[in-house]
RNA sequence: GCCCUUGUAGCUCAGUCGGUAGAGCACCUCCAUGGUAAGGAGGGGGUCACCGGUUCAAGUCCGGUCGAGGGCUCCA
């Protein structure tokens, strides 16, 4: 089936959904039902809130309808018809009065409900599959997504072609919430969050703190590598850096709010440019010292808003791994390739492979003149082409302040996240008055980029983690190899073992507690424990090692040396195991 | 912020009709000395999120607050 008739079919599935609503309420105001990836929804205004076992009647009321096999029938009504078809249906009188003047106006009619709809539908419903729906859930839905407008019950559901499609679509649900990374940052005790200290701020355990330090160790490697120089900035500032950057005016709402000390308010940072600002602006500047390429993992805060709070993907309190290039005009173009090759070439590290970019353009309402405007936007146009990368162009879509390019990743699972970020700020160069001194002597404003690579840290950590579904790659692994002793006479070879991984810094621990040996292989394989190293008689004997690999597989009869090279190996590769 | 759902031991959860708190895992102690996903026994651990109401009696019913989950919206 092809994805407009699966769109068809799911849409045809809304109306029959809403005909089955109305049934059970008579008075319900229908609003609207698009189909949407997956599945489709419908919005009610209805006389109480849907429970769990409203949803199995409607589903019972739906299949019914289908094998009553009714056409959909369309029929051209003139806007006053339609008018009076809709009495009292508040939600599709506005949606009549709001079509332009002139457009045709259609409705479809199966069985005895008749909706407003542009269609198109299937012809009838014994085109629709009843084993190959389901209904999901039920949330709340702004009429016309306007906070200011009625709340309505969102019914949202599934539908496929046939049954096969809709339980492999269940199972996809199902290992997602398997890999969600609130759960899995629990089972592996990588990290937690505290109510009662503050929602939206991360505590990093022992183990996450492992995984972001090897994160963090390669991050400023590569960075020293590509020409960054590394600051670090204050966590607070005064209201005069924020009045001057302007986010006191824009971005109020969004900041902590201040504390007061000295008779000055001092705000936690939502941002780092300021201070890099600061720095740069510290002295006297020569072209001949640009570009200024200043990277630091800033920790910032953000006063979201508590429904928005999402585990480690949207928190209150995360590091930006941020950096700003200050340049002249001539080296924009090169420096913005250089950083999109730089992104991608620290995604790919991190195994994400499959890679879009977005670029942003001016919007209607925009700072900076509209010659920058053109050649920062080229720039980063030139490099998304010159790396052959797909993209997609927001026409309007970029800040106020700058043109951009988002870099978004698909996972293990298929969804996409959008991590890097590469913007052109105009404004905060000319609020801060930013100048370098040119060749001709005269002072000039620098262009200035923004950029992160891996996005927030904590979002970024996230990510991974419902990626590899907590069995990261060798490198990140919080314990890239525990030692397993078959019995306690054992557990001095198995101390040596350790001892000579650790001293090649492997992140090696050894499990001389008092269980017996499978259980100790089963919690190091629940721990995700990419080698587990089996000592016994032979391998004491021998001076080697039996490996078990998380995935099952086993190596035996490993020489140590060997052994360790093999895992040392693995690491610098980075490969998964 | 708004709508719905939800909150019982560190974790996962049970708790009937309102009668005063349970299991498994984890933890501690002891026994068991073991070859690739759970050896056995015993023990400690809870103001049932919080505040108020109804009742002779509230984990349970009602109201409120806070948090969490699913959405909406927002993310200059």
């Amino acid at each position: 089936m092809s994805d407009k008739k699966l769109d068809t079919v799911r849409h045809s599935m809304s109306h029959v959904m809403a005909e089955a609503v109305l049934q059970l309420f008579p008075d319900a105001k229908i609003a609207i039902g698009p189909a949407i990836e997956n599945g489709f929804y419908y919005d009610f205004d209805l006389p109480r809130p849907l429970k769990e076992e409203d949803l199995a009647e409607i589903e019972e009321r739906m299949k019914k309808i289908i094998a009553a096999k009714t056409d959909f029938v369309c029929k051209i009504v003139s806007r006053e018809e339609a008018l009076k078809l809709f009495e009292g249906q508040d939600y599709k009188i506005e949606l009549i009065k709001n079509l332009p003047e002139g457009e045709q106006i259609s409705v479809y009619t199966q069985g005895i409900f008749t909706d407003l709809c542009r269609g198109p539908h299937v012809k009838n419903t014994s085109e629709l599959n009843p084993q190959a729906f389901k209904l999901l859930s039920v949330a709340g839905a702004y009429w016309r997504g306007d906070e200011n407008r009625p709340m309505l019950q969102r019914i949202y559901a599934t539908a496929w072609e046939n049954p096969k499609e809709l339980r492999l679509y269940l199972q996809h649900l199902e290992e997602m919430e398997k890999r969600d990374h609130r759960k899995l940052g629990k089972e592996l005790d990588l990290f937690s969050l505290h109510e009662e200290a503050g929602p939206g701020l991360v505590y990093w355990h022992p183990k996450g703190a492992r995984i972001r330090i090897a994160i963090e160790n390669f991050w400023r490697d590569e960075h020293v590598k590509n020409g960054y120089e590394m600051v670090f900035t204050p966590h607070v500032g005064k209201s005069w850096l924020w009045e001057t950057s302007g986010h006191l005016d824009f971005y109020n709402a969004g900041m902590y709010p201040p504390m007061v000390m000295d008779n000055a308010n001092y705000y936690a940072k939502p941002m780092n440019c300021p201070f890099h600002i600061m720095i740069y602006n510290n002295r006297k500047r020569s072209y001949r010292e640009l570009p200024c390429r200043w990277a630091e993992l800033g920790t910032v805060y953000r006063y979201e808003k508590s429904g928005v709070l999402h585990g480690l993907m949207r928190v209150r309190g995360f590091t930006q791994d941020d950096a700003h290039i200050i340049c002249t005009p001539q080296q924009m173009e090169d420096e913005v390739l250089t950083v999109l090759r730089f992104s991608l070439y620290m995604l790919k590290n991190f195994g994400f492979t499959e890679i879009s970019a977005y670029l942003s353009t001016k919007p209607e309402k925009s700072v900076g003149d509209d010659e920058k405007w053109e050649a920062a936007t080229v720039s980063l146009k030139k490099a998304i082409e010159a790396e052959n990368l797909p993209y997609e162009i927001d026409e309007g879509g970029g800040a106020f302040y700058g043109p951009k390019i988002d870099l978004k990743i698909k996972d293990a699972m298929g969804r996409a996240w959008q991590l890097s970020t590469v913007q052109f700020d105009f404004n905060e160069p000319e609020r801060f008055k930013m100048v370098y001194v040119d060749q001709d002597g005269k002072e000039k404003q620098p262009y200035m980029i923004h950029r992160a690579l891996l996005g927030s840290i904590e979002r970024f950590f996230g990510v991974l983690i419902e990626h590899y579904a907590g069995a990261f790659p060798v490198w990140l692994s919080p314990v890239q190899a525990i030692v397993i002793p078959v019995a306690p006479a054992f557990d001095d070879y198995a101390k040596k073992v350790e001892k000579a991984l650790r001293e090649k810094m492997i992140r090696v621990e050894s499990d001389l507690s008092d269980q017996r040996m499978n259980a100790k292989i089963r919690n190091a394989q629940n721990e995700k424990i990419p080698y587990m190293i089996v000592c016994g008689e032979k391998e004491a004997e021998t001076n080697s090692v039996s490996i078990r690999l998380r995935t099952g597989q086993q190596m035996n009869g490993f020489p140590l040396a060997e052994a360790i090279s093999f895992i040392e190996d693995k690491i610098v590769k980075k490969e998964v195991i």
